[in-house]
DNA sequence: TGGTGTGAATACTTTCACAGCC
DNA sequence: GGCTGTGAAAGTATTCACACCA
């Protein structure tokens, strides 16, 4: 296992190659090449073969990648081969599909902890756990030893949320307030903000007639795993 | 207003800009330099100077730029300068929050119609709009002239979705479901993965002893806005 | 004086292409 | 023969640093 800093950019390829390769497996799969997982993901293969390489030599040449070797390994080099509790942050609309959503316990997350700030939502009972007030989060949080939190509170409300789940040990955030986030360096932020993506497709929307910046040359595909989409082709 | 073809980092990172313009111009400020733009994003006053030189030259020597007229620069730019119609598809767990969230009309989208492929969710009635069965895309989306498209639907049925949507006009996807989809270059698509997001930033969380490779040197900021975070600083 | 816009330098990422191995 | 792992090249993105200008 080489332990090379792997830069962030190949980090988060990382759980889109362990998604398709989960998805390979329950279709009978053994035995994969980097040409054919970049098929599936939109990919290339020496991007693939590249990225992988900063975890280690885990192909066999002429073969290709065991798919479950590899599932491993990726597990492995996420951390992902445990479970990992998660503090949610608002209990609004948003908090509350996070809430209701199971897509988390099968990858390897437990809502562990949900606080709200509203009366309103304090004390009601989601898959047994009860919403807390937002002021117990120093508490709780710390008590339980969780180290990522979801923010899902108006944008007004962000930083504020954002400090307590820091003070109270957190490392990682998925933000889904439209701010950007203050944190120290030891913690990681992630941002969901589909305005803003909705916003930037529209460049691309605009003025569908004088069009002479994008010349959709090839007929290749999105890619949307690759470094840029770039939609505008070459 | 240059023409230069913009890279889809730049795009990607302006509807930030014009976020945290709108805010300012809120708080009532009217000018602001670079420097100070930066402040607010997490970025550098650099960076800020080349992607806005993208679109043109909107600052003053010595003063910074104007809040108002460079909001409006950039609203003309992204192609927010109107409303645009958007086809949500899907109205399970996620689906129906989408079309309840608030944020979407504020910033000239429009939830224009909603498709469902179950009969429990076909013909619920949300913002005065009729959930309509998804044999009806084409029909009714290339009818509306829409373009922007969300997929809200599990996995499985997103790839069949989205080939509808494009076979009916659309060119920008806002695609929740963890598939990679396949598109003609033509179309934008963006994704939206929380669980990728909560497994890439593991990474950086597991074994929290062995840290020899994330040495938070100095007392920077996250900067989510920067082209990596890299929360393996330095 | 203070801040923009941008060449030039640097840093990072992807792709090419091939030696080496199963 | 077929495919990996990786140097080297090419392509992008960010940062520096400064001429220039209001």
């Amino acid at each position: 296992m080489r332990n090379d800093i792997v830069p962030d950019i190949v980090v988060r390829r990382l759980p889109l190659y362990l998604r398709t390769l989960r998805q390979v497996q329950r279709a009978g799969v053994h035995t994969i090449s980097s040409e054919e997982l970049a098929q599936y993901l939109g990919s290339t293969a020496a991007q693939i073969r590249r990225d992988l390489s900063f975890l280690g030599r885990f192909g066999k040449q002429g073969h290709g990648y065991r798919v479950h070797a590899l599932i491993r390994e990726l597990e492995y080099a996420l951390g992902l081969d445990r479970t990992w509790d998660v503090a949610l942050v608002g209990y609004g609309n948003l908090g509350q599909a996070i809430a209701h959503y199971r897509g988390f316990e099968p990858n390897g997350f437990r809502i562990a902890a949900i606080f709200a700030k509203s009366p309103d939502h304090i004390g009601q009972v989601v898959n047994g756990l009860v919403v807390l007030p937002d002021s117990d989060i120093e508490r709780v949080v710390s008590e339980l030893g969780i180290r990522i939190g979801i923010i899902a509170v108006p944008a007004s409300a962000a930083q504020e949320v954002a400090d307590r789940l820091v003070s109270a040990g957190v490392r990682a955030i998925l933000n889904y307030a439209p701010v950007v986030l203050r944190v120290p360096v030891s913690v990681t932020v992630r941002e969901i903000d589909p305005i803003s993506m909705l916003q930037s497709m529209t460049y691309y929307l605009r003025d569908p007639s004088c069009d002479e910046h994008r010349s959709y040359a090839d007929g290749d595909l999105t890619g949307a795993i690759r470094a840029e989409p770039r939609p505008e082709a070459r």
